[in-house]
RNA sequence: GCCCCCGUGGCGGAAUUGGUAGACGCGCCUGACUCAAAAUCAGGUUUCCUCACGGAAGUGUUGGUUCGAGUCCGACCGGGGGCACCA
């Protein structure tokens, strides 16, 4: 038999050729195996989920994946980690559902139709179709009479419908703002998918532009959603953080200050937000945003004004890699007067450092106690007064010069506030604002609307229409869905909805009249922020979905994905569940009780002579060299990055599962690593988890021959042997299950490697031992069902049972057995390792230390002397002090 | 700049949460089988001293708490992540 019939690997991999080998034993022969068990599970419909309200329900949900064309290595380690728990839970009794669909609306699919000639839709079903090909060959435990794509009517039209419930809430609703504009996409973004400046996706700086977008209105729940976050004790505290950083609630207070002219004519009201009341006797000046409306106004008339905000809008798109833009000014025709010192008057700037989104837009500057303010200050000579100082500083003598103190300390130089700290001060000073009401206490929260309007093709259109007479009408309940057109042109860049000759073109709903349809799309996270939803009842018509179906499986009870959705999807989908709350549809706050992101697949670099790029089966080694494969060329290895297309350091899953098994890919993902960092793949690794697939299937195979049959009763006692190895195997049951339950997959696959080798060494030599075993064999072949669940199906009929492991239960560790007689105890002597003993279990502490101070590495110490003190751990340690 | 996380053999990583550091795997070394290689099997593998028995040191650096520190506290060094004119 070759190596290529009994399904071993091929030589593109391994590079020891394909030449027939000397007879050895049989080969598990994984593609077969493979095949046939995903067959069985798909006959018999082992995972389709059904309702069943007499069972307790466990719903494991992966990040369901954008059809981008083939399923990368991430995808491999997600979706494993997800399989192992969907199948733990399965056999611990659990009604699982463990979906899979396809977040199949976005860009690259327009991208596609502009470079390929092929349309969106098309590309995104070819992918589909391929994806899920690939997917199915991985074996997972998913129902796929479940499966759903984001870009089909019969999902969105529920998601348009859901819009306009939102819209006559007041959750949705239309505004101009300035806004971010991604030039290499032509569409806005909203702010979260704005990094450092430049857009998620093209990585090109962002512009801003003026329009009007729709929002969804995210900052009504601001405290809800991050108030909440307390609770989420089943998500990563990372993640919690980075989402309560983003919502950003500051306490502060919005004051209100009197404008005058030069002339002292009253100029109206200006409203300020700060976070440190307590420092406004040490105002200096105001500074508004350029975008702020009294700037407006004053620019219609002063050219001047003009010039600068032109020039600040110019510096705004760059600003962003500029981090240390120099703060300017522009002096406004205003005095602004103190709101607690009415005799006091300071200057009014308009400046570049004064965002119109934040708070007021406007600010009062004190140069004291803040970096820009001080900066601001010495920049343009205006006085900078001290009005906290430290706790045990001279208040004649302290003064600010070089830096702005921004510490703790005492107030000074502030009139009825003086001598108190600054916590104190906050709070004596609003109540003295509202008591004269110039101010009053708030909350300021960092977090802002939701923009969803895009100005793309491929995604949900936004089912409004725009009447000159009724103004921006919803599409009425019975004309949705609002489908896109599929005769749509691609050879300019634009939006092909806005230039379609008649999809635009429709009747106002209200009036009668001709009328436009809104042509933006929604942003695709939409399609995401409730797709976990539409999986408890993919089929229905009439609603998202059936109240009794999404009652009983929401929420996702282990949700798990890549860290990068921390705050977008994450966010968005806590959001989207409580704006269905907002309108009746459920009475849940949160979607998803437990999270876990997991690290990312990384591998090495290569990099031939002339900088180009190399895949990683274009190299060899050979000794320590590293070698382009084509010409042996020297091969320059860098160091581990996140795999990627554009560094060409990828493994085709494919490949992987065509040449070594669903198995061997899955096993790896789980080794060595713990799932939440990243994974370092190397052939090595890969070669290492097939080679074990083999010495499992050997080790069972040959250890069969030993069993008695199927179903023989136990004896009536255990040889010494024979109990030794029931304890491995019980142990690991119940290590394994603690394990899984934590996603320590990696310690996980190291118990079941120490419980192969226990098994492998195994030499039966009585009866009961052979009983001990089977139990031993039978109980590993479980173990490894989620994680190996063709490998274990196989070797658990090969044991004679006719049932399929997917669907039996997880075996009970029997506690008697994981509970040791004796234990071995460490002997220190003054902290040092000095030997250990044998002891009884829970043996009384006097015995312990007599057998301690007995042994002879503890009496030669002790030199005939008495311990000063000896501690005493029961069943950890003893400690000799001398 | 602010906030958070992480530094353990040649490598990935364990360590019951203050109690025998290095489980398990990879790699490497030695041996068996083989004409030979691959595969497989057995043994070894933190460092230093010792033929060995054994001993000493050791978890980024440094100080502390403790009978006892990889684990707790302080300072520093290095790596990673998030936010960044958010008033």
């Amino acid at each position: 038999m070759t190596r290529e019939a009994a399904g071993g690997i091929r030589c593109g991999l391994c590079r020891f050729g394909s030449e027939p080998v000397s007879p050895q034993p049989p080969r598990y022969n994984f593609r077969e195996t493979e095949a046939k068990w995903q067959k069985v599970w798909e006959e018999r419909q082992t995972f389709q989920a059904v309702m069943d309200p007499a069972r307790p329900k466990y719903y494991v949900l992966e990040m369901f994946p954008y059809p981008s064309g083939r399923i990368h290595m991430g995808h491999v380690r997600n979706y494993t980690q997800g399989d192992v728990i969907a199948r733990y839970k399965r056999a611990k009794g659990f009604n699982v559902l463990h979906p899979m669909g396809w977040d199949a609306f976005g860009l690259p699919a327009e991208n596609a139709a502009m470079e390929k000639k092929v349309h969106p839709k098309k590309w995104t079903y070819e992918n589909i179709a391929t994806m899920k090909a690939q997917l199915k060959s991985m074996g997972l435990s998913l129902d796929w009479s479940r499966e759903l794509a984001t870009c089909d009517p019969t999902y969105y039209r529920h998601q348009q419908k859901m819009f306009l419930d939102f819209w006559k809430a007041g959750l949705a609703y239309r505004k101009e703002a300035w806004v971010n504009w991604d030039p290499v996409d032509n569409t806005v973004l909203a702010n979260e998918q704005v990094i450092e400046g430049k857009g998620w996706r093209t990585g090109a700086l962002v512009e801003r532009r003026k329009l009007t977008q729709w929002n969804l209105k995210i900052t009504h729940f601001a405290d809800e959603l991050l108030s909440r976050l307390d609770t989420l004790d089943r998500w990563p505290e990372k993640v919690r953080l980075m989402q309560a950083n983003w919502i950003g609630k500051s306490r502060g207070a919005r004051v209100f200050w009197d404008l005058t002219d030069a002339s002292g004519t009253d100029r109206g009201k200006l409203e300020i937000f700060t976070t440190r009341p307590d420092t406004l006797f040490g105002a200096s000046f105001m500074a508004l945003s350029v975008d702020h409306p009294r700037v407006a106004e004053l620019a219609a008339t002063d050219p001047g004004l003009q010039h600068f905000i032109a020039e600040c809008r110019k510096t705004g798109t760059a600003a962003a890699e500029l981090e240390t833009a120099e703060k300017q000014g522009y002096k406004l025709p205003f005095l602004a007067r103190h709101p607690l010192e009415p005799g006091r008057m300071v200057p009014v700037y308009a400046a570049n450092f004064v965002l119109m989104e934040y708070g007021t837009g406007a600010i009062f500057g004190c140069p004291g106690h803040d970096e820009r303010d001080h900066e601001f200050a010495t920049k343009y000579g205006l006085p900078i007064l001290p009005v906290v100082m430290p706790k045990d500083a001279d208040p004649k003598s302290f003064s600010v010069v070089e830096a702005p103190f921004v510490e703790d300390g005492i107030i000074v130089n502030s009139g009825f506030l003086d001598g108190l700290d600054v916590e104190a001060a906050k709070v004596k000073v609003i109540a003295r604002l509202e008591e004269m009401g110039v101010g009053k206490g708030t909350i300021q929260y960092r977090l802002r609307d939701w923009l969803v309007s895009r100005q793309r093709y491929w995604g949900c259109p936004i089912p409004a229409i725009h009447c000159d007479k009724c103004g921006v009408v919803p599409v009425p309940e019975k004309d949705l869905p609002v489908k896109l057109p599929d005769d749509v042109t691609f050879d300019r860049p634009g939006n092909p909805l806005d230039r379609h000759p008649t999809w635009k073109h429709v009747k106002c709903p209200t009036c009668g009249g001709d009328a436009r349809r809104e042509t933006d799309t929604f942003d695709t996270f939409i399609d995401s922020s409730w797709y976990f939803d539409r999986f408890t009842s993919p089929h229905l018509q009439t609603a998202p979905f059936d109240r009794d179906e999404n009652h009983y499986w929401m929420p996702v009870d282990q949700y798990i994905g890549g860290v990068e959705h921390a705050i977008l999807h994450l966010l968005y989908s806590r959001f989207w569940t409580r704006a269905m709350r907002e309108v009746g549809m459920t009475t849940r706050d949160e979607p998803f009780d437990g999270l876990f992101t997991q690290g990312m697949v990384c591998h090495e670099t290569y990099r031939a002579a002339d900088g180009t790029w190399l895949l990683p089966e274009e190299i060899e080694r050979s000794g320590s060299k590293v070698v382009r494969l084509s010409d042996k060329s020297p091969v320059e290895v860098g160091r581990s990055e996140k795999m990627s297309k554009s560094k060409k350091n990828v493994v085709d899953p494919d490949q992987i599962i065509r040449d070594y098994g669903a198995d061997t890919a899955r096993w790896f993902m789980l080794s060595d690593s713990p799932p939440e960092r990243d994974l370092e793949w190397t052939e090595a690794g890969v070669t290492g988890a097939w080679r074990f697939q083999q010495r499992l299937h050997r080790v069972a195979t040959e250890a069969m021959e030993l069993l008695p049959p199927i179903g023989t009763a136990g004896p009536a006692s255990f040889s010494e042997a024979a109990t030794e190895l029931r304890r491995a195997a019980h142990r690991t049951v119940a290590a394994l299950s603690a394990d899984i339950e934590a996603f320590h997959f990696n310690k996980a696959v190291a118990r079941l490697y120490e419980l192969a080798n226990t098994i492998g060494n195994a030499a039966p030599k009585d009866d009961s031992h052979k009983w001990a075993l089977r139990e031993a064999l039978e109980i590993f072949v479980r173990l490894i069902g989620p994680m190996t669940p063709h490998l274990a199906e196989e070797l658990w009929q090969a044991l004679g049972h006719k049932t399929l492991l997917a669907e039996e239960p997880w075996p009970a560790a029997e506690q008697a057995l994981l509970v040791d007689n004796t234990v071995t105890v460490a002997v220190q002597l003054n902290g040092k390792l000095r030997g250990t003993i044998q002891l009884a279990k829970d043996a009384p502490k006097d015995v312990a230390e007599k057998t301690a101070l007995a042994l002879p590495e503890i009496a030669r110490g002790l030199d005939g002397k008495a311990p000063k003190r000896v501690v005493v751990v029961p069943n950890r340690i003893v400690n000799v002090v001398l």
